[in-house]
This record gives structure tokens, C-alpha cells and sequence, in this order.
DNA sequence: GAGCACTGC
């Protein structure tokens, strides 16, 4: 029917989305679809812009790949992108979000028992693999984005090339944006020892017949000029920043975008550019300079996606966030400085670190690629071309440089013993895992075949918070401090977001914190801050904007704690209606605190520094100096021994957070093995 | 006496 007959052409809505035939994936639907029947291991190559992570899960469910009540899962490396590809989809599909179509994520399931195509986060789908060992509800599982090698989804492809021996009816399709398609085919195809014998047994499966095969989809990206400096930038902040002043000056109108590592980069760069920019000549275009990084409040951080003023240009200084999580329309020029901060994990001493380093070839043509969508763009790199023929094709995935502990207890709860010889696409240093088997072992979650400790073991596996942290929740019952502890944990597993680093000036910050400040340290402290929030804060409007607390992050904790409130409910273990801290100090209960500091100890034993004359502390083997964060109660506090949550080394220095005082002598009292020799 | 790229259960 024509849109006349029906009276619509008086006023056309714009289209929100462009109509599913007009990307350039409608045309290879029938060689998309023809080799999943065909193929157990389908790699799609495309670009941003080729639609494969909306049409693909479609164009399955209308072949009858949900047939008999099966389910399509389509994994996603972060939760934002999970739930609006969900939308999107429910949109096009023509159903409400939750039936047909439908996306979980932690602490939103928003599916029922009519989806067939669910979006949810890799992490949720190893979760899964828990209470269903063969993810045997899902028909195609789809592993999006696989190319950024999180942690989670190459785990995911280790699980699925071991689920596929039992399961060889199920359809594995791995999307890929790079030259990584060839690795990720090798991957499925190689048998391994394991399978090797497997494959003995079931010799009626075609031997010959291909695993898998790479389809490519072209994306719809316009051209970019790509740019290179003469020599290597000496400063490549200012480099960055004269660049974007020649762009102004000399390039037609469109936005510009300029990756740089850090907050601290990114605010030189927005005041140097606005106070520059009071010299431009006057009557000529202004530019508008705008920070983004993922610490800046999402209000400032929304600000990115208006359009500049009249007469303005918007120029945006960007951490990488930019480069995957965050797609900002408009941007016609890329500056791209050639560096990214990347974390990487040193074996021997536990310790993180916080590093710039150069980026890969595949970062630099997303980075590139963000200057094309909507018309060509060019892309200035702040790196000679013979640098950039240097870099190499790829960062090292996650799984090298990450502690693994979690993710060991996640695999032997899976029933994957021999973690050592799991199939890992690209496996991990065996230092990392040595380390990891130690500390599990010290924790008391493997035993001395490191086999999974039952139950001790398998629940910390089930608990979604780290190792450490697990084994102290599991032993809060015994000090009688469970509900504190929940609370603790559910803190501290917000990383420092709690206060907002508003606009007031530090020691107002300072003295809205000291409000909360527990002697015994850190925990406590958030302890505090949490029993205020949920007495006062959540009836007075005002307490948090007084305190300067973030509201946000403490919504968060309470869904936190509600979470492993339930989980341990699980495993039959109950919050106790223990007082809090304020309340055991002045009456009854005096050794409350103490409680929940010996509580700590039993968990985080490994973590522990004492401090020296000088305010600085050291570890127990006395190796490494580590100082107090500046965001700790402990900063400038006198203290003895202490436990903490968390370390990172940064530039010169390595920080200890969440820090809380403890006797020497709990050490050896909970963790006698580690300590043997004190 | 001074600061953390980005995800996720």
C-alpha cells in the first residue's frame, strides 16, 4: 500500500534506524545463512557499520534456527552495548523488549520465556556454563566483537570449542572487525590432544569435512586520508594540540576528535586549547574544547554528543573510550597521538600497572575509522609512517597480562581440572598461572592436588566477586559480622566512585569524608558511608549532593549487596541482624570492628604492608615500597600493620587502597602456610 | 603530601 492511500505524506517521521535492506549484510544473507547450515564455525568479518551484530541474530531466527524452543545468544564485552543492540533489534523485529527479543546483564534480565534472540554480556554466558555445562537452551551462540580479546570471550572460545565435541549440532559464529579471522578459523579447527580421543569415539563425525569458514561483509564506512608527521613528535601533547589549531585554520567544518592516554593529558589539553583560542583572529570560527574519559561524570561525559553552537567547532579530547565504547556522530577529523595506557600485571609481585604504550596497527585503524561515518574524513597521526609500519598488528590479549585468579576458580568449578592444558586461544604466561594456582591454593580453594575445595572452593567460584574477597565473605558467619561484611564488599567492588570529584574544592572533600572516617581504616570508613546512605540518604535529597556522595554508585552497592545477600542465602548462609559498627562501639559489642578486621585478614592476607617511620610502607618480604593512596584515610595516618584491597603502580610510585589496620600476629593466625616463616 | 586507560560477574 502506498504511503498516499494512507494519508501519511502530509508529515514523514524520519526514520530512527535505516531499514535493514538497505545494509550492505542484506546481500550476503544467503551465503551468511548457507554456511552456518553448512559450517559448525562461522567467522564474520565486517566493519563497524555492517550491521552484523543486529541483522545476523534476525536473519537466524526467520531460518528457523529457533525452532523447538532454542534460543540464539549473542555476546557483547560490555553491558551498554548488550542492551542497545537489544533495543534495536526488538525495534526492527517488531516485539517488546523481553519477548521475542531480549538482553541480561548483572542485575537486569530482561528476557522471558518467548525470547529467541538474547543479547547478554561474555561474562553472563560463562556464568551460565555453570548451571548449564553444555549451554544446551542455545542453538547459535554469536561471540561479538571477539577481535578486542576481553578476558571473558576468549575464555568463551575455549569453552565452545570443548562444548562443540558434545554438541556438534550447535552453531558457533564469531564476529571478528580485523585480520584476526584466520586465527580465530585455525583456533576451531585444530584438534587437541583431548579431542584427539574424543574424536576416536565418535568416528562417524566427517573427519574432512571443514569446521568453519570466513565470510566478509563489507562495512559502510566513507574514505579516510590517512596523515603522517615528517618526524616523531617530540611533545605529542602539544603536537596534538597545534594540530588541532592547523585543522581549525585550514580545514573545512566537521568536528574533531583526539585520542590522548589520560585524564591528566586531557585536561592540560582542553585549557591550553580554550585559552589558545581567545588568540584566534577575531570573527573567525571558535572551537569548543571537550573533555571525555570514563571517571568524568556521565553529565559532562553526555555533553560530547551535542551539537556545537553556531560558529563553533567542537574539538573532543579523548581517552580510549572513544576508540569502541563510545561512537559519537559527526567527527569528520581524527588526531590520534599513538598511545594508549594499558594494564598489564606483574607475576612476580602481584602488582598492576598503569602504562602508556604505543598502540597496535588494529587500534590505529579503529581510531582512524571514527573520522568516516558519517562523510570522508581525514585522520592526523601524531607518529612518523615508518613508527606506525613498527607497531605491532595487535595489543597482547587480556588474557597475558591479567591476574587469573577468577577466572582458574571459574574454570575448575567448571569441571576443567587440568587448567594448565586448557585450550586457550592464546595462553597465558605460566608465571600468571602458577600465581594464581598459588594464591587459590593459600585461600584454601583448591587442596594439594588443586582440585576445587568443596564447599569452600566451588562457592567462592559462585560468588561474582574476586577470590579474596569471596573467601572473607565466606568466612564473615564465623566473626559474626556477615552483614557487614556484605556491605563491605559490596563497596569496595565500586573502585573509588563513591565520592563525587565535583567541582568544590579538595578540602571540602576532604571534610565531608573525614565525616565518615573509622581509626581502623578504610572499611570501615565505607562501612559508614553506606549505613548513612541507607538511614539518611535515600529519604534526604540532600545527603548525598551535602557529602558529596555519589548517588549513583550507591544505588549500585545496594543492588550489590542485595545480589550476594541472595547468593549466600543459596548456599544456606544467613545475614546475621548484627548492629552496626557505630552502635557495637558505644554499647554491647565492642569488638565488632575487631571482628570485621580479623575477618579481612582471613581473605586478604596476601595483601599486607607495614608501615615505616616515614609514612611509606612496605610489603612483609620488605621488597617493595608502597605508599598510601592519596584517596586513603591511611594517607596520613600513623599505622602499624595493615591489610589492603587493592595495588597499582603508577608512574614512580605504587599505591595500596582500601587500607585497614591489623595485628602482625593475625597473619600467622589465618594464613599459617603463607606465613610459615614470620 | 597527591591521583585510575577500559570492561565485567
Amino acid at each position: 500500500m502506498a504511503a498516499a492511500e494512507l494519508g501519511l505524506d502530509a508529515g514523514f517521521i524520519p526514520a530512527l534506524h535505516k531499514p535493514s535492506a538497505l545494509l550492505p549484510i542484506a546481500k550476503h544473507r544467503d551465503a551468511l545463512l548457507y554456511t552456518v547450515e553448512t559450517h559448525p564455525v562461522t567467522i564474520v568479518v565486517g566493519q563497524t557499520g555492517s550491521g552484523k551484530s543486529t541483522q545476523i541474530p534476525q536473519f537466524l531466527e526467520k531460518a528457523g534456527w529457533c525452532a523447538d524452543g532454542k534460543v540464539i545468544a549473542i555476546t557483547q564485552p560490555r553491558r551498554v552495548a548488550a542492551t542497545t543492540v537489544a533495543i534495536r533489534v526488538a525495534e526492527e523485529f517488531g516485539c517488546e523488549l523481553g519477548k521475542e527479543v531480549g538482553f541480561s546483564i548483572r542485575f537486569e534480565d530482561v528476557t522471558s520465556e518467548a525470547t529467541r534472540i538474547k543479547f547478554l554480556t561474555d561474562g553472563l554466558l560463562i556464568r551460565e556454563a555453570l548451571v548449564d555445562p553444555l549451554l544446551s537452551r542455545y542453538s547459535v551462540i554469536m561471540i561479538d566483537e571477539a577481535h578486542e580479546r576481553s578476558i571473558s570471550s576468549d575464555i568463551l572460545l575455549g569453552l565452545l570449542k570443548k562444548i562443540r565435541r558434545k554438541r556438534p549440532e550447535l552453531r558457533i559464529i564469531i564476529s571478528s572487525a580485523t585480520l584476526q579471522a584466520e586465527e580465530f578459523l585455525r583456533f576451531f579447527s585444530e584438534s587437541t590432544e583431548e579431542a584427539k580421543s574424543a574424536d576416536t569415539v565418535k568416528s562417524d563425525e566427517k573427519q574432512d569435512a571443514p569446521v568453519g569458514a570466513i565470510v566478509s561483509l563489507e562495512g559502510r564506512t566513507y574514505p579516510i586520508d590517512i596523515l603522517y608527521t615528517e618526524k616523531p613528535a617530540e611533545d605529542y601533547l602539544e603536537k596534538a594540540i597545534s594540530t588541532v589549531f592547523d585543522i581549525h585554520t585550514s580545514e573545512p567544518k566537521g568536528d574533531i576528535l583526539v585520542f590522548l592516554t589520560g585524564r591528566d593529558e586531557i585536561e592540560k589539553a582542553v585549557e591550553a586549547v580554550s585559552e589558545r583560542s581567545a588568540q584566534l583572529p577575531a570573527g573567525s570560527e571558535a572551537i569548543l574544547p571537550l573533555p571525555l574519559y570514563a571517571g568524568l561524570p556521565t553529565e559532562k561525559q553526555m555533553y560530547v554528543f551535542d551539537e556545537a553552537p553556531a560558529n563553533f567547532r567542537k574539538v573532543i579530547f579523548s581517552t580510549n573510550i572513544a576508540e569502541a565504547s563510545v561512537t559519537i556522530d559527526g567527527i569528520v577529523y581524527v588526531v590520534d597521538c599513538g598511545y594508549v595506557k594499558l594494564r598489564a600485571y606483574n607475576p612476580q609481585t602481584g602488582i598492576e600497572t598503569l602504562t602508556a604504550t604505543p598502540v597496535s596497527k588494529a587500534s590505529a585503524a579503529q581510531r582512524a575509522g571514527r573520522a568516516g561515518r558519517t562523510k570522508a574524513g581525514k585522520c592526523f597521526r601524531l607518529y612518523t609512517e615508518e613508527a606506525y609500519l613498527a607497531l605491532p598488528d595487535a595489543n597482547p590479549p587480556e588474557i597475558q597480562r591479567s591476574n587469573l585468579a577468577p577466572f582458574i576458580l571459574q574454570l575448575k568449578a567448571l569441571g576443567i581440572d587440568n587448567v594448565l592444558r586448557f585450550d586457550f586461544l592464546t595462553p597465558p604466561p605460566a608465571e600468571l598461572m602458577t600465581r594464581a594456582l598459588e594464591l587459590l591454593y593459600a585461600l584454601g580453594a583448591l587442596d594439594d592436588y588443586a582440585k576445587l575445595t568443596k564447599p569452600l572452593g566451588l562457592r567462592m567460584a559462585e560468588l561474582a566477586v574476586e577470590p579474596m574477597m569471596a573467601k572473607t565473605l565466606l568466612s564473615a558467619p564465623s566473626f559474626g559480622c556477615l552483614g557487614e561484611m556484605l556491605t563491605i564488599a559490596a563497596m569496595t567492588s565500586l573502585g573509588g566512585s563513591i565520592w563525587v570529584q565535583g567541582d568544590a574544592g579538595k578540602e571540602e572533600a576532604e571534610s565531608a569524608r573525614r565525616k565518615f572516617a573509622a581509626d581502623e581504616g578504610d572499611h570501615l570508613t565505607l562501612l559508614n558511608v553506606y549505613q548513612a546512605f541507607v538511614t539518611k540518604g535515600r529519604k534526604e535529597a540532600r545527603f548525598c549532593h551535602d557529602n558529596l556522595i555519589n548517588f549513583k554508585a550507591m544505588t549500585r552497592a545496594m543492588s550489590i549487596r542485595a545480589q550476594l545477600r541472595r547468593w549466600l542465602e543459596r548456599f544456606g548462609i544467613t545475614e546475621d541482624d548484627s548492629s552496626s559498627v557505630a552502635q557495637a562501639g558505644a554499647g554491647a559489642g565492642v569488638n565488632k570492628a575487631e571482628q570485621i578486621r580479623r575477618c579481612l585478614t582471613t581473605g586478604y592476607f596476601a595483601h599486607a604492608a607495614r608501615m615505616q617511620p616515614d609514612g611509606s610502607f612496605r610489603n612483609v618480604s620488605g621488597t617493595t615500597v608502597l605508599h598510601a593512596h592519596p584517596s586513603s584515610l591511611m594517607f596520613n595516618r600513623k599505622a602499624d600493620w595493615v591489610i589492603f584491597h587493592e595495588i597499582m603502580e603508577s608512574g614512580e610510585k605504587t599505591f595500596i587502597r582500601d587500607i585497614t589496620k591489623i595485628e602482625k600476629n593475625w597473619l600467622v593466625e589465618y594464613a599459617p602456610a603463607f606465613y610459615s616463616t614470620m
